[in-house]
DNA sequence: CGAGATGTTCGGCT
DNA sequence: AAGCCGAACATCTC
């Protein structure tokens, strides 16, 4: 599930653990989501430090604690963020569990495409503070986009749209969801693609950003009813503009689909 | 039971 | 040599 706005709304599921002190953690230190991080000293050094804060940016989370500690998390594919009661005992797919007084931080991911990195200092990680410049952000431009366009020139714009560095937090369907309501086919290739739909791809993109930030991310509801999104998981999904029927194909090494009436 | 799943990374080929 | 593609990662659901 998770793209950019469902991101920001597991990231702030873990607000009920604010300004409490982690008394314990567990975690399953030897699965693959804890490469490159420190387990040891993360399993160490957790214990007594208060949850200060947290933010998310395109599909990674940064939590801020006491003591100088950080920890990163990325959902992968099947990640979740949960709360539960201080009792909780974690079970197969719950990866990392950082038990409070009151409340028991949970992270689980069945399929361990997720990540956690674990970072100890006065200021945020560099693996954080390099991120790519948002989507929503004013100075992410057309320019930047037809730019990138450019370089990508025999790339299909629909895998242009998943490159993280270039349109951070964007993910399978919201990719099919901006190419529909630019109304430009997921194969065309980015040097084919004029200056003018350059430019309304930049605004669509920023667009389903904003109204999903706007939605998803606040409550974990469905974006507005006239969106692609809800014809896209079923089988008789039809053009919410023309009624026409979808076509689904393998496209930069992801299941598309679009309608190809309206998006050329 | 086989296919596919809302993500990233790596290796190999052009 | 940069850039593109397919496979791999691990598990669950339809």
């Amino acid at each position: 599930m998770p793209e950019l706005a469902e991101v920001e709304y597991y990231r702030k599921v873990w607000d009920g653990g604010l300004r409490r002190t982690i008394t314990r953690v567990a975690l399953h230190g030897e699965k693959r989501l804890f490469r490159g991080a420190d387990v040891a000293r993360l399993a160490e050094q957790m214990p007594g430090a208060k949850l200060l804060g947290s933010e998310a940016r395109a599909k990674q989370m940064l939590f801020r604690f006491s003591l100088d500690l950080w920890l990163g998390v990325h959902l992968g594919m099947t990640g979740k963020l949960r709360v539960e009661p201080p009792d909780f005992v974690p079970s197969r797919h719950d990866h990392l569990v950082l038990f409070q007084k009151r409340h028991a931080l949970v992270f689980s991911d069945p399929r361990m495409f997720g990540r956690v990195l674990f970072h100890e200092g006065r200021a945020a990680p560099a693996w954080w503070t390099a991120l790519p410049l948002a989507v929503t952000a004013p100075e992410f431009t057309p320019d930047l986009v037809q730019a990138f366009l450019a370089r990508r020139a025999r790339l299909a714009v629909k895998a242009a749209l998943l490159v993280q560095s270039a349109f951070p937090g964007v993910g399978n369907w919201m990719a099919d969801e901006i190419l529909w309501r630019a109304k430009i086919a997921p194969a065309a290739l980015c040097g084919t693609l004029t200056k003018a739909r350059a430019a309304t791809l930049w605004r669509e993109a920023r667009e389903v950003c904003a109204v999903s930030l706007a939605t998803v991310a606040v409550d974990f509801s469905d974006p507005p009813d006239d969106w692609f999104y809800h014809q896209r998981w079923t089988a008789t999904g039809r053009c919410p503009r023309d009624g026409g029927p979808l076509r689904t194909a393998t496209i930069g090494g992801r299941t598309t689909r679009w309608c190809p009436r309206c998006q050329r």
